[in-house]
DNA sequence: AATGCATGCGCAG
DNA sequence: TGCGCCTGCATTA
């Protein structure tokens, strides 16, 4: 369930595991696609973590880099073992990649990336991303800089990773919500002032998005307590505005969510407090 | 048992 | 714009 928030997690939750023991760390790839690269990092010391929006970056040696993508199901599994304790499990056959050592391990399956890569083809994917809410030296000019001469829709603009890296489906309809945006209204419509709060709102919700391990968008005078209403049912964890609300009432007005593709994913918004501010006929 | 769906993305055309 | 790819899970039959 990967947007940023849960790349960067997985940067910290690695490194706290596996690097500055002091020790290497076995690596195998039981699922088999990736075994020739862990056949030459096992034993090697897990020396830093990086993550960039939904990349992650393993770093082992000097400049040995295992480059992540988790795509849309891919998923990390840690595990603890207590030193005299049971060793850990036995991998089932779908994980790409376990790292291991006398404490942890941790297992990777179903990226749509798990590659060894160098110095000069990580860098390679940090040019090719927009500036990620959840890295210090991000800046968001450059993306409004992109945001401003597009005529593409703000929905889509938000979940181009050449534009923004790390925003993904959840985010984007949520701080499109918070912020009144019409998700069709063009890029180039949008204000300086409209993106400059719309980036602090993301920096804020992706950090606390890192520190939760979930996405949580509700203010807090529209939580469920403060409402008096259920909390949301749902498999996904966070309370949100509008993501998979379809026909549910508004937190704010009551309207019924709606929802609609685009580009081949679903999104989410309230017609009545996200009003198009510009013209109506890019509204479907 | 089979189907459908998902917080993603790269590619062909 | 649509298709394929990676996996697990809930839902349907």
């Amino acid at each position: 369930m990967p947007e940023g928030h849960t790349i960067h997690r997985l940067a910290q939750d690695y490194a706290t595991r596996f690097s500055g023991t002091g020790t290497g760390t076995r690596v195998t790839s039981p699922q088999g696609k990736f075994s020739d690269a862990a056949a030459l990092l096992t034993g090697a010391e897990l020396t830093h973590t990086d993550a960039h929006g939904k990349h992650l970056f393993l770093r082992f040696r000097d400049s040995d880099w295992v480059h992540i993508h988790l795509g849309l199901f891919g998923k990390v599994t840690f595990g603890e073992v207590a030193p005299g304790d049971a060793p850990a499990p036995p991998p089932t056959d779908t994980v790409r990649l376990r790292l291991a050592n006398d404490t942890a391990y941790a297992d990777l399956r179903g990226p749509t990336t798990c590659a060894l890569i160098t110095d000069a083809e990580k860098q390679a994917v940090h040019d090719r991303l927009g500036p990620d809410p959840l890295r210090p030296d991000a800046d968001p000019a450059t993306a409004h800089a992109r945001i401003r001469r597009s005529r593409t829709t703000i929905a889509a603009l938000l979940m181009d990773q050449k534009v923004v890296a790390g925003v993904g489906n959840v985010y984007r309809a949520e701080v499109l919500f918070r912020h009144g945006i019409d998700p069709y209204r063009p890029g180039k419509d949008i204000t300086p002032a409209e993106w400059d709060a719309v980036w602090t709102d993301l920096v804020a919700l992706m950090r606390e998005g890192v520190r939760n391990n979930r996405i949580d968008t509700v203010r807090p005078e529209h939580t469920p307590e403060a409402m008096g209403r259920p909390p949301r049912v749902d498999d996904h964890g966070g309370e949100v505005y509008v993501y998979r609300r379809a026909t549910l009432p508004c937190h704010i007005c009551g309207t019924g969510i709606r929802t609609a593709d685009l580009a081949a994913r679903n999104l989410f918004w309230c017609p009545t407090c996200q009003t198009n501010r510009n013209n109506d006929e890019t509204n479907q």
